[in-house]
DNA sequence: GTGTTGTGCTTTATCGATTAAGCACGTAGA
DNA sequence: TCTACGTGCTTAATCGATAAAGCACAACAC
């Protein structure tokens, strides 16, 4: 009868003490045996393995967390700032992202949201003191945010998803939103004939917001005059699209296509556009960015840039494991291709 | 010069020990003084605090865990079928919910999906033998699903998010589903005079399938023959919902109103209505279930019923720290309340 | 027959936090 | 003056896993 020990919910728990002792042996033994090191009998590694299968024997992770110094996890944190809450579709395709990777590694994910309450730079450093995680992706980060510059200057592993010049030494997995808003810009210009055209930003504290209206401002000047380029700011909000738009409509000013900075305010001024009788592509041409899900649904469909969170989120995980591991060698920052996802807004004829 | 541990990173980490020598005590008193137990003068109190805090002293979780025989973190089970995959918007409201009532007791959220890889019972058991989590949230289960049986067995603090009606004794949260799929029927009855009626069902294996479709059974079998319904069995996604009404309209029957299972489901369906030329909700009312985010955003707006996900998971965590804690004392079952969500896909007049 | 090498385990120490038990020293009561 | 008790800490043990070091015993070489 092996001595199991109880939990404090007064749960049944089998050690590896409880193993060794089914077969004769002592616990350092079965550890021995189960982790193949040191010298043991093929036929008492047998044994024990047999009865660490019998008994259900699962390694205690706190025990193998103090032991080793590592917790076999990652944390995926995220600032729950107003404008990117943790309720964005987004994070669900970082969260598979990140899970596909940690499975692959039987790494358990810890979801890490910032409340507002404690201090920002707090809350990260509770993730980092406490050694629950062995490192840390970060993503929608502000480029204002103090707390993440002292994440990585803490030492433990971080991988960023997303631009990060502030940050130059740190890790990070992105894509290149100058480029792309570019493209999305000139998909306008140059396939549709739009020379009117507006750019509804997102919060310009964050890298993705600055980036993407540089993209823009590039695609304009490259016209050489042909087209002309204004800016409305926003914060990647529904709500904000509509307002830009409902500005826009109230000036009464000549506008023949409008790049969005992301899918939501593009919706949001899609809906606005309607509202207001004008035709979306016929009168307005309108793109997003990002096809995290709700371009694909809307009526017309959103025309955007698909930015592979997934793969991202995935590909972040795998280079976290390298920068704990030690085992360096890539480039410290990897920069994924975005695809121009065409659809209905912009005028392109129905796939 | 305090003697500060390294990780297996080379990261400096602050022990309470090293707390301890800064003030000149043992790391027991220090333990004592943080923790408001046992016999120490208010003077070392202080000098122990302060300590603390000028060196960011946080306890180091697996020490914690190890000798407190709890983790302090909850998990998040997801069974990662093909039919519900984690990247679904329903997650995102259930992952707000358990964050928002985790962070309130400053519990860690570990997400735990079950690979396909490992053997299903295996992914349960994991969580429960390694101890990482104190307790575990499961949703979205199948009600053959062997391996929650066995959780639910194992002694580990469960709540479960749905119904469950052949695991009588777990402590589960939900909604009723029955009177909300009748509900639903009944206003494209009553309020529309739809009497042509189609249910495209979810996947029978799944508790929300087979109660959403007795739902509308009942309000059929209620009208007293004044309406006529048929059932079609989908799978919860879109393409299913697609298949349902394409195979209908192939048929050439006769039909006016259409129940969904859900919203993904009400998406696809209206989807090949509209590509068959039948005006939403003018030929046919269709009404889905839900309310995740689709259903709002589409042409027309879904009417739905709207499941309270995040609330549900909320309150399924805070049942679970009950559970962990042994303050029973709540009813084993709570139901939550769903609204009729009215939208255009039912015939009523636009908010 | 004595030294050498190898095998297969056990003993022991460690990770960090926590708590019961123990031990000085002081004060108060008889 | 001697005992009783309270105060404020320290010592030691524990949680579970792991790895270095140690210790029998066998097989082998010379």
């Amino acid at each position: 009868m092996p001595r199991n020990t109880r939990t404090s919910s007064g749960r049944p728990s089998v050690t590896l003490k409880d193993v060794a002792e089914r077969v004769g042996v002592t616990s350092s033994a079965a550890s021995m045996a189960l982790g193949g090191h040191g010298r043991i009998s093929e036929k008492t590694r047998q044994a024990i393995r047999e009865a660490a299968a019998e008994l259900g024997y699962v390694p205690s992770s706190a025990g193998r967390a103090l032991r080793n110094q590592r917790s076999g996890a990652v944390a995926l944190i995220v600032p729950d700032t107003s404008q990117h809450v943790l309720g964005h579709s987004y994070f669900m395709h970082v969260l598979t992202g990140i899970s596909a990777a940690a499975n692959a590694r039987d790494v358990q994910v810890i979801l890490s949201t910032t409340t507002e309450e404690a201090g920002d730079v707090a809350a990260y450093q509770r993730v980092v003191r406490s050694r629950s995680a062995d490192g840390a992706i970060v993503t929608s980060a502000a480029v204002t945010d103090p707390g993440l510059e002292a994440l990585v200057a803490s030492g433990l592993p971080v991988v960023l998803i997303g631009n990060f010049p502030y940050l130059p030494d740190a890790v990070s997995v992105g894509i290149d939103d100058v480029a792309a808003s570019r493209r999305a810009t000139e998909h306008l210009l140059d396939v549709h004939g739009r020379t009117e055209l507006v750019h509804v930003t997102g919060p310009l504290d964050h890298q993705t917001g600055i980036d993407r209206r540089i993209g823009f401002l590039d695609a304009i000047e490259a016209s050489g005059g042909r087209a002309h380029g204004r800016l409305l700011e926003g914060d990647f909000s529904e709500a904000a699209g509509r307002q830009a738009v409902e500005s826009l409509l109230g000036r009464g000013t000549g506008v023949d296509g409008i790049v969005f900075a992301n899918d939501d305010m593009a919706f949001g001024g899609l809906q606005a556009l309607k509202a207001a009788g004008r035709s979306v592509p016929g009168d307005v041409s309108i793109v997003g960015f990002d096809d995290f899900g709700l371009s694909r649904v809307t009526t017309p469909g959103i025309t955007t840039m698909r930015a592979p969170a997934e793969d991202m989120a995935r590909r972040a995980t795998e280079r976290l494991f390298r920068v704990i591991d030690g085992s360096g060698g890539s480039p410290d920052r990897l920069t994924l291709p975005v695809d121009l996802v065409v659809r209905d807004s912009c005028g392109c004829p129905a796939a």
